[in-house]
DNA sequence: TGAATTCAATTAACATGTTAAGTATACTGC
DNA sequence: GCAGTATACTTAACATGTTAATTGAATTCA
């Protein structure tokens, strides 16, 4: 008998609900199963997700501070920093500070950046495509809504907890 | 006038479906949401999210291989390699081989893993049941379907994609 | 049985997540 | 106008995510 895993006894510990219902785990395998269908065309043209991220949030705009590129692609300040030093080492971005106050980052997509979007973003809708005629158009909205409202509630009723 | 972010016109660039849909980045939304709330808890028992995860898999268990212990914890083999080390460093959990298959690792909590697990999961259980409550159970379970039908859909036709 | 292959886990290298500390600029009130 | 504070970003430190390479053990099959 081979050495799998063995079950305990239920009663040898304090219980949790069923480990399927973790919420933040389903959601994580939710969002690994959509990555891994777009991992393979990002990392193709030299972009992890996160960069791919910052593109898309600066291919919308001429000038964006940190602050709020941070906010469109949901990436911490740390995080969003080292980034965009990367993508301006690739010559994808260029970044200046704001002549009025000094403290902010302008973020600009350069014109390679905004060529690479270009050829991306097509490739990147039609796999979104292609997971929405699987999964179901309906079923896709209602998930978005779903999600949409969790965190809506989660976010409001979090700031007045402390 | 100062330095917000500027629109651009809409036609001077392949434009994607709105950003709102960008499907990988709500559900990290909504995951960040939900672990902003486990996350203090965690912390002020010096866990990190993976880790718990990690205690969590193997409380129900006597014994598990650490192949078996990657699935159930959603964790890849390096960062569960790295994670097991660590544990086992702070006397959470025992590491041993495979009598019968020396490549096979035997993962068990220990002791104090479990007096840990006992400690934190009560609490864990309780911040689990207010998101619940704000969300309402009937949509968390709406949400928890919704979210397991899409990653069986799209797991399922990503084998044989290549 | 022994070379080739497969398998399980680790290590390596680089990127990001997370929290805390640091730095420089801007603001505020006196 | 300057001390104190707040703001915006960066650095630092450590943990994990991701892919590729490596190591050691088991299996296959000629």
């Amino acid at each position: 008998m081979s050495a799998k895993a063995q079950k305990k006894p239920a009663n040898s510990t304090a219980r949790l609900r069923d480990f399927r219902h973790s919420l933040p785990m389903e959601l994580l395998k939710a969002r690994e199963a959509a990555m891994a269908r777009f991992r393979p065309l990002l990392r193709k043209h030299g972009l992890t997700e996160q960069q791919w991220r910052v593109l898309r949030a600066l291919s919308e705009f001429d000038s964006v501070d940190a602050s709020e590129l941070a906010a469109r692609s949901f990436l911490l300040a740390p995080s969003l920093s080292r980034i965009l030093q990367h993508l301006e080492s690739e010559n994808l971005i260029r970044r200046s500070y704001d002549e009025a106050d000094q403290r902010r980052l302008i973020v600009k997509i350069t014109a390679a950046g905004q060529r690479l979007f270009d050829q991306v973003a097509p490739e990147s809708e039609s796999l979104y495509n292609t997971i929405e005629s699987e999964f179901g158009a309906e079923r896709l909205e209602s998930l978005y809504e779903l999600l949409a409202e969790f965190y809506q509630v989660l976010d409001q009723n979090s700031s007045n907890t402390e």
